[in-house]
DNA sequence: CGTCTCGTTGAACCCCATCAAAGCCGGTGG
DNA sequence: CCACCGGCTTTGATGGGGTTCAACGAGACG
């Protein structure tokens, strides 16, 4: 998941998952908690995911750690540094991934279709890092959060009457790995947007956005 | 230029420019502030860096400005989203630009090995990508400076006695822009990293690496 | 030599991290 | 069924790293 990219129908953009013009490897399930693969595994396989949620990891000698992406459905993972997973995977809930050859990427594999959906997949990605970086180099604790939620809702809301409801699949921790914030700044930016009716809570993983309007000026710094 | 990715050798990794097999395109030079591009022009040509040093640039309403990356020689710029670019792209020295048909990118346009070397291009970029997203996110101001002053030396560093010299192509606000930091800040490390006999300064765009050792070890978090 | 832009240094402030403790479930076992 | 436990979340108090505002210095260029 990177902020402010919207998936794209999966049909659309995987026409050779539909058609079963390659052959197909199995669908990978995967329990919260498990790993896809690690940092410094070799790659044989990209994937893309189905239903649920992943998060793409890195850490540092001294356990700081960093989320570079939430990997929801449509999104594709796994793309190589030369042979090598560049992160850990883990899931968030119940997943399922569509496994592909690394050669479907690299050379095609017989399946141009695949090829250039795979392709535009890690164009996809290099454009929505982008948009992470202004977050993570140029945005304050409240733009980051209110990005998020709104990247999040554009990505796996769901109407719920006239507003749009966000199941968190990550927690606090996670959001603030992904965000350069702490947990106590994410939950803090939480309350005050509570607080200031833009959102309420149902349970600590339901979000429901009041007022996506407030949120999107704040994500795009236009007020405090 | 991304943190802590070395090059490779231009030759290995575009087989094609010495083949002659695809139709070549004239280089493309730039002075310095002359934009290649801007963010939302429509792509028609993705650029390899042959000599110079180009600054990507995505931009905030309120002025706000995030460096996304410095293309050095051997980087490979200008991947779209969908068929925009999506950041400004401007030279900050004399620069001279290898320029390929989008098309050589999606479907190899009759040149595999250009094909291939493109996709590698793609790939190098989302794992540099990656490693800047720890640097932003979680690094320390001294963190942030020693990291690039390393991965500036491994990229563009010349051998000056037993020491490495690197020249800087852009300017303190530049490097603050890529770092998420002030100038002011970037400023005082440099100063602090001076004093503790780390660096030497040959006028403002020039840095001699004393101790790379110290500034590696810094660089990953091992010190302070 | 004057001017202008960029870089450096200083002082004060503030946002967010850090440390600490209480609250809130969800799960487990008595 | 309920009490207890443990992890996650929330809230509070405090401090510090980096920003902000300001002034000075230093090359570059005409």
């Amino acid at each position: 998941m990177y902020v402010a990219t919207a998936s794209q129908p999966a049909d659309l953009v995987f026409p050779a998952m539909n058609t079963g013009q390659s052959a197909a490897l199995p669908v990978r399930g995967l329990q919260p908690e498990q790993h896809l693969f690690r940092e410094g595994d070799r790659v044989d396989r990209i994937y893309r995911v189905l239903t649920g949620a992943v998060r793409l990891t890195r850490l540092m000698e001294d356990g700081r750690r960093q989320i570079i992406a939430f990997g929801l459905p449509g999104d594709v993972i796994g793309f190589p540094r030369d042979a090598w997973y560049q992160t850990d995977c883990e899931a968030l809930t119940n997943t399922e991934l569509q496994p592909f050859r690394l050669s479907a990427l690299e050379n095609g594999a017989g399946d141009p279709d695949l090829h250039l959906a795979l392709l535009r997949a890690a164009l996809r990605e290099i454009a929505a890092m982008q948009d992470h970086f202004m977050m993570l180099g140029r945005k304050s604790a409240v733009e980051k959060v209110a990005s998020f939620l709104i990247a999040l809702s554009d990505r796996i809301g769901t109407q719920l009457g006239q507003y749009t409801q966000v199941s968190l699949s990550m927690n606090r921790a996670d959001i603030a790995d992904f965000l350069g914030l702490t947990t106590e700044t994410v939950s803090r930016t939480f309350s005050q947007f509570r607080k200031s009716r833009m959102i309420a809570l149902d349970g600590v993983h339901t979000v429901i956005i009041l007022c996506p309007e407030k949120l999107q000026d704040i994500a795009a710094g236009n007020r405090d």
